[in-house]
DNA sequence: CGGTGAGAACTTTTT
DNA sequence: GTTCTCACCG
């Protein structure tokens, strides 16, 4: 605890007391993470707080996950119980509302892009309406903009549509976090036992959050209104904003600056940068636009209100690329990645990051064709996020819900069908089903008051509203389903592999339409979907094994497959730490709040609007010592360094200094120079750089021999 | 029917 | 910053 200098002490020190706020400004570096948890370990064991009265909040699962990991290692240091830890609330804010929504209403559906492309299935078909829209993305934002200002825009579709979204328990993120601001008012005070609810009306007694930069408008109901009356503790930094397009920051900012008053409020900050080198935070300063940090300072008495640097120069500078191509950019990456390997750095060190996804798998794939070890930092795995699966799991939900909604067929107990929704979704994929036959389907069941599913099973045919082929069509999908649902076989198929085969082959008796789901018969995508479906299927496993009795299996795993695959993906991840290390991808938003030794910053070459400046500052401080960027657009960054320089290699000094940087042992780097560059022309030989991309192949396991 | 200018989308996260 | 669409004009 010696390490922490003044202004860290400050935050610490600082007293608890209800009903009052401490807003910590903090830069890249400037020991956050640290303070936040000496903050924890201090209102525990000297201002006598419970664990279980600290409630911390982030916004990604990662930041959340970390803080989790740190707390451990920091109370296990400190002689305390490590227990506690785990007593103590430490969430994302949609995991929280989350958690208050489910206790209250059961099982709900978070709407995602295939359910949107449902969704505009029902929409009136002519053009140059304001209903005709691109994309889903379109509707998405008119539907948001509806529920903003409900009652001025008079709209019957999309009021229908939001009514089908209610009755089936859909919901936008944005819904999320305003049901569980109602929940929260409604429960106030007399209920019965304890609940989650409850709970953070009366346990709470401090609330941290984690990056207050990242917070936007929508979630300010929700967290003003647990923040309200505790002592509020805030971390962050406004240039390290980037998410911007959710909503201004300064919105709840504001709010939150007001929530108690000025005199129970105090700002303090953090200054001194001990992550980056001068070169990297300087390159950081010229992008935000704010002046250099030229002071250097050694003895921990000293504080200026301007930023301090804390490391000596490295003597290497950034280097700043463009590249024409994807090809072009990968070889120099490929390059300079073995040459960092064969001077100290490990493949741990490395971290490769990017703007976009799409970029990133691309990076991917081509590490892959190297051998060079590599990991995906995601929050999710995979097959989260493969359409086929959501298919799947849809599939799934409408023979549960259907099935369940069979019993009271006779009872008519309104017009709520929650499996209405997962029905149009699903149809919606089959290839040859229109708008309009959906639409007409759907205005007859409202009707007759019947859910889509009984109306197809229970009105014969002849009165549909459909033409011949499209009945067919619908009477090979009920009749695919009729099993599972009528004979409750959905309920009682325990076994998860038996469960997942029949779902299976349910979809693969559908014709399902190609723009949903990209062809099967493509050789590379069936064997990804064949592992993502491997992947779900070891979930389901772990699911049915600690499954509650009185339950049954499908119900059980719809309700928690999501908590459950998060937990058992980041165990996998886990695993992976041992061996030669991995090197890391990442967007930049993933790689908020943490640090690499050394960065790429990449930035496909084909995406052309610009860099976004808090992203790019973001990217930049991520590193200690060495930084790379390929085709960074942004107006204050002047590409200039030779791709393919090799100095790097024989920078004795600098890679001393690296090695006391990460507290490595530094004997031998001279010593092997010679060795290094040797082994560096072996590797480029095998790879044969400079030669056509294309024909750069069978250059696995060159790499497994390091 | 073809040319032109305006405006929007592209991307990042949360269960 | 580039690319696409749509309304509008001749």
């Amino acid at each position: 605890m010696d390490k922490l200098t003044p202004s860290q002490w400050k935050v610490i020190n600082k007293s608890y007391e209800p009903a009052s706020t401490i807003k910590v400004i903090a830069g890249p570096g400037s020991g956050k993470t640290l303070t936040l948890l000496y903050k924890v370990l201090h209102l525990i064991t000297v201002e006598n707080i419970k664990p279980e009265e600290i409630l911390i909040f982030s916004l990604t699962n990662k930041a959340v996950d970390s803080i989790i990991e740190n707390l451990l290692s920091i109370f296990e240091n400190s002689h305390t119980n490590k227990e506690i830890v785990h007593q103590i609330g430490c969430y994302t804010v949609h995991g929280l509302a989350n958690r208050i929504v489910v206790e209250n209403e059961g099982m709900i559906n978070i709407i995602e892009e295939i359910g949107w492309r449902g969704l505009m299935k029902l929409l009136p078909p002519s053009k140059r309406t304001p209903h005709h829209f691109r994309s889903y993305k379109e509707l998405e934002k008119v539907v948001k903009d509806y529920k903003l200002n409900n009652a001025k825009n008079n709209n019957p579709v999309i009021e229908k549509l939001v009514e089908l979204m209610d009755n089936c328990k859909v919901m936008t993120n944005d819904d999320l976090i305003i049901r569980a601001k109602k929940y929260l008012e409604l429960d106030s005070s007399d209920s019965d036992a304890s609940s989650f609810t409850q709970d953070l009306h009366n346990k709470y007694k401090v609330v941290l959050i984690d990056e207050f930069q990242d917070l936007y408008p929508s979630l300010a109901p929700l967290i003003t209104m647990i923040c309200k009356g505790k002592q509020l503790i805030m971390f962050g930094d406004t240039n390290q904003s980037i998410y911007g397009f959710l909503g201004s920051n300064n919105e709840i900012m504001s709010q939150l600056d007001n929530l108690h008053p000025k005199n129970f409020t105090t700002v303090l900050k953090l200054f001194d940068n001990f992550r980056s080198t001068p070169e990297i935070i300087s390159l950081a300063s010229k992008i935000i636009n704010r002046p250099l940090a030229e002071k250097q300072i050694i003895d921990d008495t000293d504080e200026t209100p301007s930023e301090l640097v804390r490391k000596l120069p490295s003597g290497v500078s950034p280097q700043i690329m463009t590249f024409d191509d994807l090809a072009a950019e990968s070889e120099f990456i490929i390059d300079k990645i073995t040459q960092l390997i064969c001077s100290s750095a490990k493949f741990s060190d490395i971290a490769i990051l990017s703007r976009t996804n799409s970029h990133l798998t691309a990076i991917a794939s081509i590490l892959k064709k190297y051998g060079i070890p590599y990991q995906k930092l995601k929050s999710q795995p995979d097959w989260m996020d493969d359409l086929r699966i959501q298919f799947l799991l849809d599939i799934l939900k409408v023979c549960s819900l259907a099935s369940d909604e069979k019993h009271n067929r006779e009872f008519n107990t309104g017009d709520k069908w929650q499996s209405n929704f997962s029905i149009l979704v699903t149809m919606s994929a089959l290839k040859g089903i229109g708008d309009a036959s959906i639409q007409a389907l759907y205005k007859a069941c409202g009707l007759k008051n019947l859910s889509i599913w009984k109306y197809l099973t229970m009105v014969p045919n002849f009165e549909w509203p459909l033409g011949l082929s499209i009945k067919k069509k619908m009477e090979n999908y009920t009749s695919n389903l009729y099993e599972m649902i009528e004979n409750d076989q959905v309920h009682q198929l325990d076994d998860p592999m038996e469960l997942l085969e029949k779902v299976a082959s349910i979809t693969n008796n559908l014709n399902l339409n190609p723009t949903y789901f990209q062809s099967l018969s493509d050789a590379q995508s069936s064997l990804e979907f064949k592992t993502h479906l491997q992947e779900m299927a070891q979930v389901m496993k772990v699911s049915k094994s600690n499954k509650p009795p009185g339950i049954s299996f499908v119900k059980w795993f719809l309700e928690t497959y999501f908590d459950q695959t998060m937990v058992f993906h980041q165990s996998q991840q886990a695993l992976q730490t041992t061996g030669p290390g991995t090197v890391k991808l990442s967007t930049i938003h993933s790689a908020k709040g943490l640090e690499f030794p050394i960065v790429f910053l990449t930035n496909g070459s084909m995406s052309n609007f610009p860099m976004d400046t808090n992203a790019l500052y973001v990217g930049i401080t991520r590193a200690r010592n060495l930084l790379y960027m390929c085709n960074m657009k942004h107006e204050r960054l002047v590409s200039k360094s030779s791709p393919y320089s090799r100095s790097i290699m024989s920078n004795n000094l600098f890679w001393t200094y690296y090695n006391k940087d990460l507290n490595r042992s530094v004997c031998d780097v001279k010593v092997t120079h010679g060795y290094n560059v040797q082994r560096y022309n072996q590797l480029r030989k095998n790879f044969g750089f400079y030669r056509a991309y294309s024909s750069l192949r069978g250059c696995k396991s060159v790499f497994r021999r390091i």
